[in-house]
RNA sequence: CGGGGCGUAGCGCAGCUCGGUAGCGCGCUUCAAUGGGGUUGAAGAGGUCGGAGGUUCAAAUCCUCUCGCCCCGACCA
């Protein structure tokens, strides 16, 4: 790459620029009134862009869009999690950012800039200074101060909008930017897909109640499916946690992926469809039994449901699972202190930690160490509800394993498990609920047909906050009366690098990345086939590359001294959605060949009449676009 | 943080078991031929073998420590 970069800038500075033909000038006063000092569309000869295409895949990249994008050349790794965006990476992201920008101003968002670096002060006062871990990097500055980089921006808005907004009349409004965030992850994955330094466009709305917040969201939701669908990427969007934010609802947009790192729950019957976090399912009916007498038996070795069930040959469903956890609770005074937790779900079932840190309002969940679960009189592998030391420990039920009767639990002794366990009878529970993972199979909860379960990427996330922020921020306004309200927030965030991956995994071939028009970094791969031996070839390719560039198509022109199977390779890893190709053989027949790259189809085209048969196979892909599925925003 | 794997030229890798002057392919430079799907030949440039310490006459190779990267899991505001 080195000589490469010397051999670009010493071309820049050299005067064998001048062999290129001038940058044509604008053709019209409203043109050159946009453009003054520069094109908008910087056209660019491959010869002269700083690329390096990889011929062989990195070892260090596993899945399809890590591979792609290095080898293409968008992006180059520099550390784990942190990457540095190439000059076609870096358009690819430009355009990305500027749907996101276009469809945030269509619904009234303003764009501003905040700081990576910021201030302790402003994260102590929300209290997420001491809340938050390792994943917040932090540093000080020469005085001894402490800042951190944001790994997300509510408590920097949140103190502008404090400072700015006094009265009712001031709201609503939304403001959002696009910044680089730092979270230092404890494992990046997966190139772009989990990365530590990532760009993400963050928006936050402002509003006088909940209402105007639920008036707003549909919105977001809206513009957000817009977003995705003008990036050539089908979203579904689904309920998620809204966890210890405070909110009230939340949506994630998830590009269905194997490599996704959630787990999607959808019945494809009505259309239900939430992260397996939140998801719920129709619980079966219970057996119809009269609750028989407590029997302890011995069962020796059978650590596992599995092991137990086949010891007493008995199905799983009917027995019943503890699980032990340590929570992280706010007491009385909001101070937190750990509580020991007993989880019982039905010994077939998953228990979900989402829902039961929901259930008991846990800021964090952890596994009980052994010698933690003997303290209070269980035994791991054969816990039981039955004689623990209950004053001690937090029991929560599954309501399943609540109203099914005469179930096989441990028996809190080695090699020992109770038969007949009823709950109300032999146990009781601080907390009957729902905190069961739905799965694949399971009845939907809405009408009951059988659930699918789906790997996807987040590409985005929307939040109604509520006051949270606001009040920790003292952000407040007055109404008409003179009263003194917080103000309600939402919160709506993509990650633009995490977007381009998640596109690049659903759309390629063997070949390499396959763009959709809107967000590809040139719209044409211009491929000259000219030799030392065919200047008029190079002639016709270079003619048609001003006539192209000049109607504002944006044009890769492939002018290097290399094979046509370079060439033809490297536009296929790169991926533009048309190739046009000049060569001598067409040339003669007074005809130059088009390709699509996404159907594969050529086609000849006059090449007196380039232009126009370029603009008319781009405007297919732009069709191609339009034509994807788009959800629908569900009525609140 | 637990488990596994890997650090040797820009990229992909061999060499390490059994210490003895660092190799191959791709890419890169120059020349020639070739010229519609990664062409061919010739000649070149390029490496503190991740780092530190140790053993040894001698360390890419053996020992100790350390740093980095990838994958699985935990975590994910």
């Amino acid at each position: 790459m080195g000589n490469s970069l010397l051999s670009l800038i010493s071309g820049l500075q050299s005067p064998t620029l001048t062999r290129h033909p001038p940058i044509p000038a604008p053709d019209s006063d409203a043109q050159r009134q946009s453009l003054p000092n520069y094109r908008r569309h910087v056209p660019m000869r491959m010869s002269k862009l700083f690329f390096q295409t990889l011929r062989e895949v990195p070892a260090d990249a596993e899945i399809a869009s890590h591979q792609l994008l290095l080898r293409a050349s968008l992006v180059r790794q520099v550390a784990a999690g942190i990457f540095e965006y190439l000059p076609l990476g870096q358009r690819v992201k430009q355009k990305v950012e500027q749907i996101m920008r276009e469809e945030m101003n269509a619904i009234e968002g303003q764009e501003i800039t905040m700081p990576i670096v910021q201030p302790a002060e402003l994260w102590q006062r929300s209290g997420r200074w001491y809340e938050i871990g390792d994943d917040m990097a932090r540093f000080k500055d020469r005085n001894g101060r402490d800042y951190c980089l944001g790994m997300t921006h509510e408590e920097v808005i949140t103190d502008l909008v404090a400072q700015t907004v006094n009265s009712y009349r001031q709201l609503p409004f939304m403001l959002y930017q696009i910044q680089t965030k730092f979270r230092d992850e404890p494992r990046p994955r997966g190139g772009l897909i989990r990365v530590r330094e990532f760009t993400m466009k963050d928006g936050y709305s402002f509003h006088a109640d909940f209402r105007g917040l639920d008036d707003y969201y549909p919105r977001v939701y809206q513009a957000y499916l817009n977003i995705y669908q003008r990036c050539g990427l089908e979203v579904i969007a689904v309920e998620s946690d809204t966890g210890m934010m405070g909110g009230t609802m939340a949506h994630e947009f998830m590009a269905l992926t194997p490599v996704g790192e959630d787990t999607i729950i959808i019945c494809d019957h009505c259309g239900y469809k939430a992260n397996r976090q939140v998801a719920t399912f129709r619980k079966p009916e219970p057996p119809q039994e009269e609750p028989l007498p407590l029997e302890e038996v011995h069962t020796p070795g059978a650590h596992t449901i599995a092991e137990l069930a086949a010891f007493l040959d008995i199905p799983e469903s009917r027995t019943a699972k503890a699980v032990f956890l340590v929570a992280e609770v706010e007491d009385e005074e909001g101070q937190p202190r750990e509580q020991f937790v007993f989880a019982v779900v039905r010994g077939d079932m998953e228990l979900n930690e989402t829902k039961l840190a929901n259930a008991i309002k846990a800021r964090h969940l952890r596994p009980a160490r052994p010698e933690e679960i003997q303290a209070i009189g269980a035994e791991p592998g054969f816990g039981s509800p039955i004689g623990i030391q209950r004053d001690r420990v937090l029991v929560v039920v599954d309501d399943l394993v609540a109203r099914s009767p005469n179930l096989v639990a441990g028996a809190n002794k080695p090699d020992t498990h109770y038969r007949n366990v009823n709950y109300g009878r032999d146990f009781t529970a601080d907390i009957v609920a729902d905190i069961v993972a739905a799965a694949a199979g399971y009845p939907c909860p809405v009408c009951g047909h059988p659930l699918r379960a789906e790997r996807g990427v987040e590409v985005g996330n929307i939040f109604k906050l509520g006051t949270k922020y606001s009040k920790a921020m003292g952000a407040t306004y007055l109404d008409e009366k003179g009263e003194s309200h917080p103000i309600v927030m939402g919160c709506y965030g993509i990650g633009t690098g995490r977007l381009i991956a998640s596109v690049i995994e659903r759309s390629h071939d063997e070949q390499g990345i396959i763009w959709p028009v809107s967000i590809a970094p040139y719209h044409v791969a211009l491929v000259s086939l000219a030799t030392s031996k065919t200047p008029e070839v190079a002639e016709a390719a270079d003619a048609i590359y001003q006539q192209l560039t000049q109607a504002g198509i944006e044009v890769l022109y492939d002018d290097r001294d290399e094979r046509a199977g370079v060439k033809f390779n490297d536009a296929d890893l790169i991926g533009l959605p048309v190739r046009l190709t000049v060569g001598g053989r067409g040339l003669k027949k007074g005809v130059v060949e088009l390709k699509f790259r996404r159907s594969g189809e050529s086609r000849e085209i006059p090449v007196d009449d380039v232009v126009a048969g370029v603009q008319a196979a781009l405007d297919e892909e732009w069709a191609w676009i339009r034509s994807l599925p788009k959800e629908e925003v569900p009525v609140s």
